[in-house]
DNA sequence: ATGGCAGGAAGCTCCTGA
C-alpha cells in the first residue's frame, strides 16, 4: 500500500502533473492541499477516468483539501469537529482500513501576526481531535502540509530561519505535541539525515540550489508504523514545467 | 528593509503563500 500527501497549489493548474503521477506511481490514496477551488470546480471526472475516487472539501481561491483514492473512502469528516473554521483545511476518511486525515495547517505569516495565533490555536484543536481519532482507529495516518520544519535538519539554513515562522519554537512544540499522541514522523523512521526537503521557494532559483524546508509530513500511528516499509519525497515533480512549490511525500506499507 | 515567483480574482493591481 502506498499513500501520499501533496500540496498542489491549485488543482486546476496541477491536474496534468497529478494524473501522470497517479498513473506512474499508482498510489492507493493521495491527500491534496491547496486545491484553491470550490467543490464544483474539482476535476472529479478526469480523476475517475484514471481509476480514482475523490473527496473534496474546497472553497474559493484559498485552501481546499481532497482525498483521491483507488477504493471508495468511507466515514467522511470535513473540518475539525467542534472547531468552527471558515477555512477548508481538514478532510478525514477511511480508505482500505486506514484512517486518513488530510491536513493543511495554516501558514502563520509571521510569528507576530494574528495568523500565527490562529495557527497555534488551530494546531491545539487538531491535537485534541486526533487524540479521539487515535482512540477510535488503530491505523491512522495524518498527512499533509504542516507548515512546520520540525528541527534544524529540515532547514537549508537553520541560522537564517531561527525563530521565524515555520521554524519557531512554538510551532515545533506543537509538532512535538502531535508526536506525543503516539504518532511517528514517517520520514524519520527511515532517514535521520539533513538536507531532504519538500518545499522550495519559487524565487531565487531555490529548487536548483536546494534551498528548501521539510514542512510536508506523514505522521502514522504506532500500529501503522509497524507496517511501514519506506517514506520518501518525490523531487521529480518540482523539476517539471509550472511545478507546485511543494513535492509529494509518500509512504509504503507491507500488507496486513 | 525589500523583492524575488506563482495562483486566483478581478482588473490593468492586490492578497496570500512559505
Amino acid at each position: 500500500m502506498r499513500i501520499a500527501a501533496w500540496n498542489v497549489n491549485s488543482i486546476k493548474v496541477r491536474l496534468p502533473h497529478l494524473l501522470d503521477w497517479l498513473v506512474t506511481q499508482a498510489p492507493d490514496a493521495v491527500c491534496l492541499q491547496e486545491t484553491k477551488t470550490e467543490d464544483a470546480g474539482f476535476p472529479e471526472q478526469a480523476l475517475r477516468e484514471v481509476g480514482y475516487h475523490t473527496l473534496h472539501h474546497g472553497q474559493k481561491t484559498y485552501n481546499g483539501v481532497a482525498i483521491v483514492s483507488r477504493t471508495e473512502a468511507t466515514d467522511v469528516q470535513r473540518g475539525i469537529p467542534g472547531y468552527a473554521d471558515s477555512q477548508s483545511r481538514v478532510l478525514a476518511a477511511t480508505v482500505a482500513g486506514v484512517r486518513l486525515v488530510c491536513v493543511y495547517v495554516p501558514n502563520g505569516e509571521s510569528v507576530e501576526s494574528d495568523k500565527f495565533r490562529y495557527k497555534l490555536e488551530w494546531l491545539g484543536s487538531l491535537n485534541a481531535w486526533l487524540g479521539t481519532e487515535l482512540s477510535r482507529y488503530p491505523e491512522v495516518a495524518v498527512l499533509g502540509d504542516y507548515n512546520i520544519a520540525p528541527d534544524a535538519r529540515d532547514v537549508h539554513d537553520p541560522a537564517q530561519w531561527e525563530g521565524k515562522v515555520l521554524c519557531s519554537e512554538a510551532e515545533r512544540e506543537a509538532f512535538r505535541g502531535l508526536l506525543a499522541l503516539g504518532l511517528k514522523d514517517g520520514f524519520r523512521l527511515f532517514d535521520d539525515g539533513a538536507g531532504t526537503y519538500s518545499w522550495w521557494d519559487y524565487r531565487m532559483n531555490a529548487f536548483r540550489r536546494n534551498l528548501g524546508l521539510r514542512i510536508d509530513h506523514i505522521l502514522v500511528s504506532t500500529l501503522l508504523a509497524q507496517r511501514a516499509r519506506a517514506c520518501a519525497i518525490d523531487r521529480s515533480l518540482r523539476a517539471l514545467e509550472r511545478p507546485s512549490d511543494h513535492a509529494p511525500v509518500y509512504m509504503d506499507f507491507t500488507p496486513r
